[in-house]
DNA sequence: TAAGATTGACATTTCAATCTTC
DNA sequence: GAAGATTGAAATGTCAATCTTA
């Protein structure tokens, strides 16, 4: 249950108390809850959750297929990662690879009907999980403020990603 | 830049629609913000938020010295796995173990000055990104709202870890 | 017997090198 | 030469087994 502590009291750095404290809670939110999913998957004999966002990742795409390239990109994991963790969604016969008809270097992935399955039973233990813990502890106005407040972030980060502080 | 993606547009579940965005939101908040902070430190030359992490935790403790157990149960590692970390440190010099005067069995770890130093130059490179990326797009009240919020989330997760619903 | 900590076997991820196609 | 994908080596984490002490 990560503890990614911030310290202004040691060492002041212009971030606002309510930023850390507000900061500190996404952590230990995230990893109490990304336990308690993986635990409750794992009570119901399924795979682990980088499978689920893999599955899903394909789902949802349009069309039902991505590009592994794009795939590893949308998820926290490198382009070998993928390609191994592919290998094991593929041989257990939830994911194919078919190589892309307009570029020749390419593969699409593509999700199978007992991948399709497979998503469900996972989503149903999820979503679970995210009624019990998340959604019975937040109010609805709570929950439009997180959702705003931090999309809002992700796109300031994606933003300055390449982006250095002009004066430093 | 992970995408946990949830679907209830497939397969209703009952979990509201801003919790689901709200949801969604922690988790590509998170995995943005954590991979800027990793790979600002590996600009810096500066090692990975899993040693910033142990340092921390280590270093808030009363009396700046925690049980091996205590430690790895706050942080998002297993036993055997705290032990590996805290090998590497203590062969960095930034940790050291000392067997505990009141239980035979146990260890405490300790903080050296040199992973005092180290602590502080982490923090000041974490510290910018939180700033730049975390603080500039949100507000102090939407940073209240988060973290009280949140950090019921994280104790209701926790309180709900061993109970089950009584009609299931 | 149970708890604290470590170890070894194993699974997973990253990084750099490679191969193929644009 | 640059990009998409894969591969092997090395790093890191988990799990079960072990050892020591309570």
């Amino acid at each position: 249950l990560a503890n990614y502590f911030c310290y202004d009291w040691i060492m002041p750095t212009g971030v606002p108390e309510p930023h850390l404290s507000a900061w500190r809670a996404v952590l230990n939110a995230h990893a109490v809850l990304v336990d308690r999913i993986e635990h409750e998957l794992t009570l119901a004999n399924l795979p682990p959750l980088s499978w689920y966002d893999v599955l899903w990742a394909v789902r949802r795409a349009p069309g039902r297929r991505i590009r592994m390239a794009q795939l590893a990109d949308s998820l926290t994991l490198s382009r070998g990662g993928l390609t191994k963790l592919a290998d094991r969604l593929e041989r257990e016969g939830l994911l194919r690879r078919e190589p892309a008809d307009d570029d020749g270097r390419g593969f699409y992935a593509t999700i199978t009907d007992k991948g399709v399955a497979l998503l469900r039973q996972m989503w149903a233990v999820y979503s679970r999980v995210l009624r019990q813990s998340f959604a019975a502890s937040i109010d609805e106005c709570e929950a439009q403020v997180i959702a705003s407040a931090l999309a809002r972030t992700e796109r300031a980060t994606r933003a300055g990603t390449s982006r250095r502080t002009p004066a430093e």
